[in-house]
This record gives C-alpha cells, structure tokens and sequence, in this order.
DNA sequence: TTTTAATACGAGTATTTAAGTCGGGTTTAA
DNA sequence: TTAAACCCGACTTAAATACTCGTATTAAAA
C-alpha cells in the first residue's frame, strides 16, 4: 500500500547519484551498473527529465548527464506529478467521473488524508532528498 | 500515485454506513445498492472484518453486520496494515531482500518520507472517518 | 572519415497486482 | 422447509507497472 513506484525511485536514486559526482557527466550505463537498475528503463527516466528540464544531457561518446540549476528547489509534489501523474488518494481527486459524487459518505474525510499527504510532499523538496547528508 | 485501494475505500464507505445504522443491522446487499458497489466484493471485505473483529455478523435471514465497541479507536496504520498488508513506500521497508541495502543512496530521506506517512495515519482513527461530520 | 559510445524514442511484451466473479456451503428467522 | 442472509476458496479478468527491443541521432576519438 502506498508504494512509490519503481519509475521514482530509480529518479531519484539517479538524480542523487548525478548529484554527487559534482560537475562529471554520469551516463545511464554507469548509474544502472551501480545500482543494479534495469538499464533501458533509467534511461527512459532519464529522458523524461531532461524533458522537464531537470537534468541536462550531452550526447555522443563521453556523453552522459548533469544535474540543471534550479532542480534542489523544486517540490515533490510537482516532480512526482510530472513524472508519474495526479497524487490522489482517491480517484474523485483526480477525474472526478465518479458514479458516487453525491452520494459518497467518506469523501470529505478522505479529502482530508489526502491535504496532508500533499502538503507534506509540498514540503519537501527534490534537494532534500538528493542532498541529505547520511 | 499513492492511492487507496478499493477494497480499503469500499470498508471504510461500508464502516460510516453501517455505524450511521446505529444499531440496526446491515446487509451487504443495502451497502451495495446504495453507493454502487459490486456486492461480492464488498462481501468478502466485510467478511474480512468480521475476521479482523472490526464488525460483527449475523447469520440467517434479516442479518447484516454491526459495529463492534472500540472499532472508533482502532489507528488507520493498524486498519490498513491488517487489510492491506504492509505500509511502506518502498520495498526496503517492507521486506528487506533488496539487492542494494547497503548500497542504496535514497535510503534515509525516504525513510523519512515514510515515517512521516505513518506518524500521520497513527494519529487517524477509524471513527476519524467513519464519525466526522459533513 | 569511420567507428564507437553515448542519448532519444516509440512500440511492444511480460509480470504483477488489483478487481471482480462464481459455485457451493452454513446459519437461522419466518 | 424455504428463503435470505453470511462464509469461503478458487477462479478470471482487467489494469497498472516493469521491462525490452529496434532503430535513429549525435559527436568524440581513432
């Protein structure tokens, strides 16, 4: 229950990691290799950022990837959601096609679990994570 | 992202139901019909319950199911883990045989994270959901 | 200038998990 | 004795996640 996806993890384990190697180019096989990730599937991931504009890469041999200035301020809320789509606990958050609508008993109490996740996530920022010490 | 299950929303749906029933009791069927809920599922989840010693059921015909004393204080963290299985947002917290561990650079800020999604369904209960007005 | 090692990207497959169904059994009030 | 409820395990379906593959593009280095 409530698990992060594989997708995320891989981000962010990746993002650390480029992080930390200071200004060096870390290219997808080399990041896959220390961590024991899938290859093909990081470098999508990877892809999809640079989409986002949250890492830059630099093509050909030698090539690799670099962290973008600006990446440590932004919150997990938005890097989940533009990596992974709507965080709601519940559909109706998100779609809001739901049969029930008037007739759901639990919606506001639910509504309220999920304020709290997303305001904890909205706290945090994408540094914290790929910058925390220990 | 981090959604409910349905069988987690259809227990807590059924839960207010039945608890806004006072002492009447209620059956499967009437949940069903009344929030749209396919009534074999809801079943098994309220069997669940029963198991759980969340509700109580009674057998034959104009049966149902009714709230238990104590279910009101019973923590989300407990509830869900007791119908969902673990609570954690990766692996590492759940069953520990990932191939990283000691390798892993994400490990202690999600942990973190984690804590912070427990601590606040530790101080949810039941009848948070189940009783809370409007 | 050719080779090679990297990113880019869409389409496709496989695996896992969640969601829902079915059939037969037990209980008990009417 | 019947009917309406709960009980329960096995099964099927559907959807989401995880992963792979093939091909194209880029650019440093031999």
């Amino acid at each position: 229950m409530l698990k992060l996806t594989r997708k995320l993890e891989y981000a962010l384990i990746a993002l650390r990691h480029i992080r930390q190697s200071g200004n060096s180019l870390c290219s997808a096989k080399e990041i896959a290799a220390s961590y024991m990730i899938p290859q093909e599937l990081l470098a999508k991931t990877l892809q999809q950022m640079v989409k986002l504009n949250y890492i830059k890469a630099v093509q050909g041999p030698r090539g690799g990837y670099k962290i973008r200035k600006g990446l440590e301020k932004v919150r997990m809320t938005q890097f989940i959601e533009e990596l992974e789509g709507p965080l709601g606990m519940v559909d109706c958050n998100i779609n809001s096609d739901c049969v029930q609508i008037g007739n759901c008993n639990i919606r506001m109490p639910i509504n309220k679990i999920n304020d709290n996740i997303r305001n904890m996530f909205n706290d945090i920022r994408v540094g914290d994570i790929t910058s925390q010490l220990t």
